[in-house]
RNA sequence: GGGGGAGUAGCUCAAUCGGUAGAGCAACUGCCUUUUAAGCAGUAGGUCUCGGGUUCGAUCCCCGACUCCCCCA
């Protein structure tokens, strides 16, 4: 089907052939980026020859002589169309329209009303739009047009390319400092054949040659902890995760983890480096530690507050966690089924009611309930604590880390804990052979931990919902 | 899975207590050599998401479906 745009815009098209124009360009390797190009202004003022390449993204007309904004992945340039300066090249530029790409060369002069602009002397038509660009003032607001048409939504509206330019620095940062740190880049499956290191359902798939069901991976933990079996004593993972479950603002099928494993160390290093990480992106890409989201102001400066989950479930439910008759009551009054429910399982659904939205700052929430935590080392003093921490920024959890359980004996026995389904909700539903062998070849005491990139995007960027900072979410076709 | 909201021109949005829909931008035709959402005059552009029902008549009311958004589980 064509819209009588597309049937106009195929006629200058056509116009353009009947011109000799290409109107599907060519290599125009020379463009100055449109900020390249205002430096460039600042050193050497007026007259300065620049070439810039860019989507035409605003027109204003005036016969012989016209006005254009020229746009590239840097921002917008100001752009002269003149009759007398184009000569033959003016009949090309009356067949172009919004949405356009183009090339174009010529001196930078200042107009009238002191905007830096480029007088064009030589106009090259890179690409022909077929379809008319969005409304030039609102851009693209329909937010189903814009998941599901993210290429017209990034060129027409500035603020979503910006937040995936400071979700691409977010992460090159994290890699630059873990590469400083001595951290090791690796790749672990995405296809596996038992699926484990986290307690969720997974999405399958099927290798036809080999006739082999597979998981998509939920984690990639027992895969990294193999590799400090090998020796690998810092290792990192920035990679997509899937899991088959609901989707919400803060919930995409797949996502990106940021997961990594230090020979060593413990989950206190684990916090040190979390806010290392999310301060220094914050502050390298954003600009600040201080950074509204929503109606909120974060704070990311280090050190971020530690508490234990005890303290916080004292603090916001009023219960104290080993007081079993008080934690069940409270869940009744808060109209939580906890009859038949193990006790670990009535404190997470007690915390996840009372407490996490009240982590507005960033705050590392300690020492969870063993039975919860089926891959952590317990504490050293009791033995129903776990020694892992999440990380909680606007009530929402970024980050989860454990200092690693590496006694075969008792992940084996957790392993068949978590079979019996006894912490029902929370198990991990595998028991994965080859990892305990690998245990039991021996692994070195280590710090793990995992950040929710999505998530900490969508806090740098002040974007409420994940779908903003994932360029293609997933919606029903 | 449950509750609420939305879907109207290419885009951004109005309107209708049931009588076949408007504006701005974009487009087209003119005029225009310094604009910043340029201006002026004119023209064209609609499966009112889809399918049923009620009605003389449905974009509007009723039922169902689809998609998206928000909240809850």
């Amino acid at each position: 089907m064509s819209s009588q745009f597309e049937l106009e815009r195929k006629k200058k098209l056509d116009a353009l052939v009947a011109l000799g124009v290409d109107p599907y360009g060519h290599r125009f390797a020379d463009a100055e980026s449109a900020a390249q190009i205002r430096e460039k202004f600042a050193a050497q003022g007026e007259s300065a020859e620049a070439v810039a390449a860019g989507r035409l993204l605003a027109m204003r007309k005036f016969g012989k002589l016209a006005f254009a904004d020229v746009v590239d992945q840097t921002g917008r340039i100001q752009v002269c169309f003149n009759r007398d300066e184009l000569g033959p090249q003016f009949d090309i530029f009356k067949q172009l329209d919004l949405g356009d790409i183009v090339g174009v060369a010529g001196k930078l002069f200042v107009t009238k009303t002191g905007e830096l602009t480029i007088l064009v002397k030589k106009l090259d038509v890179l690409c022909k739009s077929l379809l008319p660009p969005p409304e030039k003032w609102h851009g693209l607001a329909d937010v189903e047009m814009r998941y599901r048409q993210r290429y017209v939504d990034l060129f027409a509206n500035l603020e979503v390319r910006q937040t995936f330019l400071k979700r691409s620095r977010i992460i090159a940062h994290f890699r630059r400092i873990l590469d400083e740190w001595g951290f090791l880049e690796v790749e672990t499956p995405m296809m596996q054949t038992q699926y484990g290191g986290a307690a969720a359902r997974p999405f399958t798939t099927h290798h036809n040659a080999l006739d082999l069901d597979l998981f998509l991976r939920i984690s990639p933990e027992l895969y990294l902890k193999r590799l400090l079996v090998g020796g690998l004593e810092k290792v990192f993972e920035i990679n997509r995760n899937f899991r088959n479950e609901g989707i919400s603002t803060r919930h995409n099928p797949e996502f990106t983890m940021m997961e990594l494993y230090q020979a060593y160390a413990d989950y206190e290093d684990m916090m040190a480096i979390t806010e290392r990480l999310v301060a220094g992106a914050a502050l390298e890409v954003c600009g600040s530690m201080t950074l509204p989201f929503r109606d909120l102001e974060i704070n990311y400066a280090p050190p971020w507050r530690r508490a234990t989950y005890a303290e916080l479930l004292q603090e916001h439910a009023g219960v104290a966690m080993a007081d079993e008759p008080a934690v069940r009551a409270k869940a009744r009054a808060l109209g939580q089924a906890e009859a038949n429910k193990d006790i670990a399982v009535v404190i997470q659904n007690l915390f996840e009611a009372t407490v996490e939205e009240k982590l507005i700052q960033p705050t590392f929430v300690k020492d969870y309930p063993a039975a919860l935590c089926p891959l952590t080392r317990r504490h050293p003093d009791d033995p129903n604590i776990a020694l892992r921490f999440e990380a909680y920024v606007a009530g929402m959890e970024i980050a989860n880390a454990y200092t690693e359980l590496n006694d075969p004996a008792v992940q084996e026995a957790n392993f068949r804990q978590q079979l019996k389904g006894e912490v029902e909700g929370e198990t991990m539903r595998i028991l994965d052979e080859d990892f305990l062998t690998a245990l039991k070849q021996g692994m070195p005491p280590a710090g793990g931990l995992g950040v929710g990139i999505d998530r900490v995007v969508m806090l740098l960027t002040a974007s409420p919902s994940i779908r903003d900072v994932i360029l293609f979410p997933l919606l029903r076709p």
